[in-house]
DNA sequence: GTGAAAGCGCTAACAT
DNA sequence: ATGTTAGCGCTTTCAC
């Protein structure tokens, strides 16, 4: 492309840059008509490899260039396009995140914290809901990578064969979150959902005060792993019909108060029952109060994912926390740490959980 | 770059096929390394711009030739560079979409539903929050128009002057949704808030049982133009002790507590009170019934949203209703219709509201 | 229906 | 500290 010579006199570029407007070389060409780097450099009479330099190392040119430079780019108005970047320099700085719900605040917050690590750093979040569908998430994980996103934040370690020989292929960090695995596509941050289930059920049990235990589940992956360690926790403890009900993922309220009107309406009395999410606790507390039944005297509930409000609730919802922020965190730490190639110390990384005992217990 | 030419015997290209990996060239480049639409294109004794074609007009090249590409794409795991595609094109198949909070699920339904629409269309989302505040819109807007976008949703209709220099420099399809105004950037899509303070009001005077009136109220733009409308329509019926609570934005559950307490700690009795959100209605009768307050009899409550739950508490939330799947459908509709240069019949689009008379009230 | 050439806007690599 | 050259992987335009 026909450019200025370099030593073009100060006047010439001043009485451009007064003229405020790009000019088009007059060439015949499929460009967009906005601004680009090479109109900007033009102004600042500098090569366009210097004005990149002073947006992606400005330690790297003279300061009184950048101050050009910078003029120059506030006068134009110009915004960089990094599809050309990426492109050129093989980094998006684009980070995919799937995840199963948005509607979901659990997930919500993951992606919440972790979104904002990573725009500290410079990257941007392309998200994908897979409504905990794994064919969904094959299909989201095809569409998003071809964006050749620098990075990919996955929900769980359930993924079809093709979905893993495309994260593969593609060559690029993947950090799973949301449940463990020895074998992790590259890392994972998460916590046992096994370990859950069973625990709750010996936290409840070991109260020493519930005849009957019931479970209102979802039916994902998870939570159906949560609820079989749950029952088998009970079984050994010679409890032997435990009630359940399940319900479609993702929660709501509504499903909440369905869930426990079927446990009552099958012969569930005086209680204790484990809910799959917070949502799900709610919507049933709503339902004993419909029904006049007391908590915890008549039914007493355990939430999951200790959401914001479970704490303020009334009476209080007793649930299992984990650390929503600190998952989001440090996935989005282990994904920075694996772009910049350092060492990440821990592929397997147990963020465990509590039980917290408030007042529906 | 060196291809080989055209006439390659067939069974030279299945050895290669059967050979199964990706030939280098030999040439010291830049390349990532990943299979290229060139790539597949040699596989299947095509030019690459037939698999472009291919991939983008399929019913421009012929049944046979599509199905060598088709076979060339599944053999090599072909995924499509969208980067350079973008570049190439200059049609990202990329739509941002700015939202004040991913944790309201107001917002993220509205979102739900737009990228449902238009990822039938191929296009895929980049999601950005403001948290409510027009410095961040500016800096995510700039953020996300490096990524050019065809088209970008906003929500609301206040915007900082550079981010409106910004998006006209753009010159992209623009939707603004969730409010109103005569002069849109491009399109809006949303409702009146002056007008539902006003009908809250109206509706709560008009039942003609309450004796105090009250709101609790997020202090964003919006909520704060509906408390307006609301006290002085309250004003012009001769009631001029409106009790006013204001919390900051984005609201929760606790908020809504705090909000009810605040309000009955300082004296209000028995009456009437508007939420600017469901969420905070909800929070509110936790606290009622926490201080044994019956409802709607000692307090009547109004929310904003008409969220899932709404019809599902116990007793059921009377709250304001508009189509959040209808906004993020009709935005999508219409930034599809700007992109294809189709005729926007309607600028300035009211989708409107309706109070939802439940049990609260 | 298919192909050759050119270039989208940027940056890596190698100068100086 | 700054510049030259040559692409990144794709699609447009114009041929045939």
């Amino acid at each position: 492309m026909q450019r200025s010579t370099k030593k073009k006199s100060k006047q010439n570029s001043d009485r451009e840059a007064s003229a405020g407007h790009i000019e088009n070389n007059g060439q015949a060409n499929r460009s967009t008509g906005a601004v680009t780097l090479d109109d900007v450099a033009k102004l600042a009479d500098v090569s366009p490899i210097t004005v990149s330099r002073a947006l992606n190392y400005p330690e790297k040119v003279a300061a009184k260039t950048l101050a050009k430079i910078n003029a120059a780019i506030t006068r134009t108005g110009y915004v960089p396009n990094l599809l050309a970047g990426g492109l050129a320099s093989r980094r998006s700085r684009l980070i995919a995140a799937i995840i199963p719900s948005m509607a979901n605040s659990i997930f919500a917050e993951k992606v919440r914290s972790f979104s904002e690590q990573l725009r500290k750093a410079g990257y941007q979040i392309l998200l994908g809901e897979t409504g905990f569908s794994e064919e969904q998430e094959e299909s989201l994980v095809s569409a998003v990578l071809s964006r050749k996103p620098d990075g990919i934040l996955l929900t769980g370690i359930n993924h079809t064969p093709s979905c893993r020989r495309l994260l593969v292929a593609a060559n690029i960090p993947v950090v799973e979150t949301w449940d463990l695995t020895p074998t992790p596509l590259d890392v994972v941050i998460g916590f046992s959902h096994q370990d859950i289930g069973r625990a709750v059920a010996e936290y409840l049990y070991k109260r020493n005060r519930y005849r009957r235990f019931g479970i209102v589940s979802a039916t994902d992956h998870r939570a159906l792993i949560r609820q079989k360690a749950y029952i088998e926790t009970l079984a050994g403890y010679g409890i032997g019909d435990v009630a359940v009900s399940n319900v479609p993922a993702p929660t709501t309220f509504r499903l909440g108060r369905q869930g426990l009107a079927q446990l009552i309406d099958h012969g569930f009395g005086k209680g204790a029952i484990f809910f799959s999410s917070d949502t799900l606790a709610q919507g049933a507390m709503a339902e004993a109060q419909a029904r006049n039944l007391s908590i915890p005297d008549d039914l007493a509930l355990v939430g999951l994912g200790d959401q914001p409000y479970a704490a303020y609730t009334h009476p209080a919802l007793t649930t299992v926390r984990f650390d929503l922020t600190g998952i989001g965190e440090q996935a989005a730490r282990a994904l920075l740490a694996r772009i910049n190639n350092e060492a990440v110390s821990n592929k397997v990384v147990d963020i465990g959980f509590t039980i917290v005992d408030r007042e529906t217990t």
